[in-house]
DNA sequence: ACGCGCTTTATACTAGTGTTTGAAACGGAG
DNA sequence: CTCCGTTTCAAACACTAGTATAAAGCGCGT
């Protein structure tokens, strides 16, 4: 019998990489754990001695790859003291893109999440609390400044989501994205490109949006 | 023995129905034949008689949903002729809305779609051709209005998908968006308010983008 | 009443799934 | 070498799910 811990990797840490990749191509109820074991190479009794159940190792998935993406893709909530909120809107839709389409460690992180947005497991509170709110929080900072004063927070954040949702939509829909306008592409070379789109979009309509009365 | 017709509706319209609320709440491979079945009063084999599998069922649940929301709303593609741009374009917004948060006949229809913009099935590809070109076109030629001669048309494509991205990501998050403001609500007398702000968001964007010069 | 096509039913079958369990294997310390 | 805690393994188990099938039931026309 051979001790299944090449590469260095404890069995563990193989496992949740490997369940990663196979919850986010099948979601949870399709994944099976000899699907996720025999990918890892190890034995199915694994999940039962290292996580428990199925469950369990879901909720150690997200938390795992939330920590990944983290230290890859870190939430610096200063960034860009210095600079015009034009630019700050702009260099946080490229963070923002980067931790989305990232092809890191845990690029199947996005997918994960994008099923996650659509049926939330309870595994995901945890993870919106740290580290999707202060990424809000900052956002919102951002658009504050854009929409000038007297700008209640309620409005900016409501602008925010309307940014956050851009930058959501093009990931998670690109394959009929893809098929309603082949021109489109998500390549690794193509996300500057689309920050590019979806910050001036966005600077454009936050800094005007309050000179649009409402149309009925 | 008792005839299952209750109510003029044929076991197969039943099964329909039911199996869209089921595969909307729980998504294709986590709803079983079973569950479909004993909500619509039905035996099991009745799935097997009428569509053949599951797979085919799920196939004509995504047809039959999409047919009864173009009844519900019709796509109109010449409305508004006679309004301003902006006129318009608030008001496919709205249309838009009231597909996706409908609370029709085939209201769990917006949350089938949301897991099949995450994970497209087979069955979607004629959906897309009949029910959401057709939109996008309508939305690409107002959104070229709106920014003015010299606009090719994949400008105001990738701009139009930044209008629809809002409209899809408030709707298919709207549980994480709601833990993240709570102000923020999604009832029926809140679309409304949801299309204004999209609107007012997406035609001050679209008319100011070509303004905002190439940030680094 | 009978025949016929359609529909429904009860039931069986098979494959697959998550979980458990006791034993073997492993590695490190004394 | 032995002991001990940790890890891995093979195999079993109980249950579930999709599917198929033959027979019964139904309604309508002749």
């Amino acid at each position: 019998m051979e001790r299944a811990d090449q590469d260095n990797q404890t069995t563990r840490e193989r496992l949740l990489m490997t369940a990663g990749e196979v919850f986010s191509e099948l979601g949870f109820h399709h994944a099976t754990i000899r699907e996720i074991c025999g990918r890892a190479g190890s034995n199915v009794a694994a999940v039962n001695y290292h996580f428990g159940d199925k469950e369990r190792l879901y909720a150690a998935v997200l938390e795992y790859a939330d920590q990944c993406t983290n230290e890859e893709h870190p939430i610096d909530v200063d960034f860009g003291a210095g600079l015009a909120p034009e630019q700050r809107l702009h260099e946080l839709v490229r963070r923002l893109l980067g931790r989305i389409f990232g092809a890191g460690r845990t690029g199947w992180y996005a997918r994960l999440m994008a099923r996650e947005l659509v049926d939330p497991s309870e595994a995901l509170a945890p993870v919106v609390e740290r580290s999707y709110r202060p990424q809000l929080q900052q956002l919102v900072a951002i658009v504050q400044d854009l929409m000038g004063d007297e700008t209640s927070e309620e409005e900016a954040r409501v602008c925010a989501f309307s940014v956050v949702g851009q930058c959501v939509f093009f990931h998670l829909a690109r394959t009929i994205v893809g098929r309603l306008d082949p021109q489109l592409r998500f390549g690794p070379e193509d996300i500057d490109r689309l920050a590019d789109h979806i910050a001036r979009f966005s600077i454009a309509a936050t800094k005007n949006v309050k000179r649009e009365g409402y149309v009925s």
